[in-house]
DNA sequence: TGACATCTACGAAAAACTTCGTATAAGATT
DNA sequence: AATCTTATACGAAGTTTTTCGTAGATGTCA
């Protein structure tokens, strides 16, 4: 019973990016994507989709000539598991200098940070009464 | 003129992780502390020092019988360096999303949530006024 | 000083990750 | 049907990362 986290490497987060935003997609389409960002030709695309598939990262449908590659793994999921895995290797947990370090890479609209205050009153509320 | 940006990988984080902890230490100590989580053999532990030493990502006082390591770029560069990177690389760039799975991801003590809504103002003010 | 404990140096194997060439299957076209 | 185009399969080489064994240096102390 192996706790497999199914942590993907950097180039297959490339791609799982390219399957989360289209929902699904073909080789040729996850490929041409790819390509405009940086080179890379079809069938090293094609690989990682099939290594994906047998590391159970995607899924695929078979019926159409081109196959079609599906995110196994909802989007959120991922993303929470790359954020804890984050936050206890390099932040040794503290989810303050994680947030800090966050709001200060990358400029945020208002309306992001209006967002963001909300969940934290979010957050306070749900500590409050537990 | 490469533009290194020296990411650490996986276990060269987690040995970074202790000597920020201890500001200094030697490959006994940190042998110790990552030994206690995660068994490993103290040459691997001095193998990797001795490659960080290379890379430039530690520095290394060689006074003593044991070398004690320090390491070389401070923590906060390194921390906003992966941050920037899963940023970008799992999520497209919404600061937004990264906050709300931190802060689901962790149990976060009123007094934290407080200063990240005291950083969510003072954004809001550089914001402002730009 | 000799035996013992502790340390660094270093090569190299093992494992994981990435890339690509070639073979082959199958639909589309003329 | 023969040919062209577009797919998948898959082995294997190239890299990077990780792990560890062994050799040799140096300090300790009885």
């Amino acid at each position: 019973m192996s706790k497999k986290t199914n942590k993907p490497t950097t180039a297959e987060l490339e791609i799982l990016s390219v399957l989360w935003e289209k929902d699904a997609a073909t080789v040729r389409e996850v490929h041409e994507i790819l390509n405009a960002a940086k080179p890379t030709t079809y069938t090293t695309v094609l690989k990682f989709l099939q290594i994906m598939d047998e590391k159970g990262l995607v899924e695929r449908d078979k019926q159409a000539k081109a196959h079609v590659y599906r995110a196994k793994q909802p989007q959120g999921e991922t993303q929470k598991n790359l954020v804890a895995d984050l936050l206890e290797k390099a932040f040794r947990g503290s989810a303050l200098k994680l947030v800090q370090h966050v709001l200060e890479t990358k400029p945020t609209s208002a309306a992001e940070l209006a967002e963001i205050r909300q969940m934290i009153t979010e957050a306070e509320e749900k500590g409050a009464n537990k």
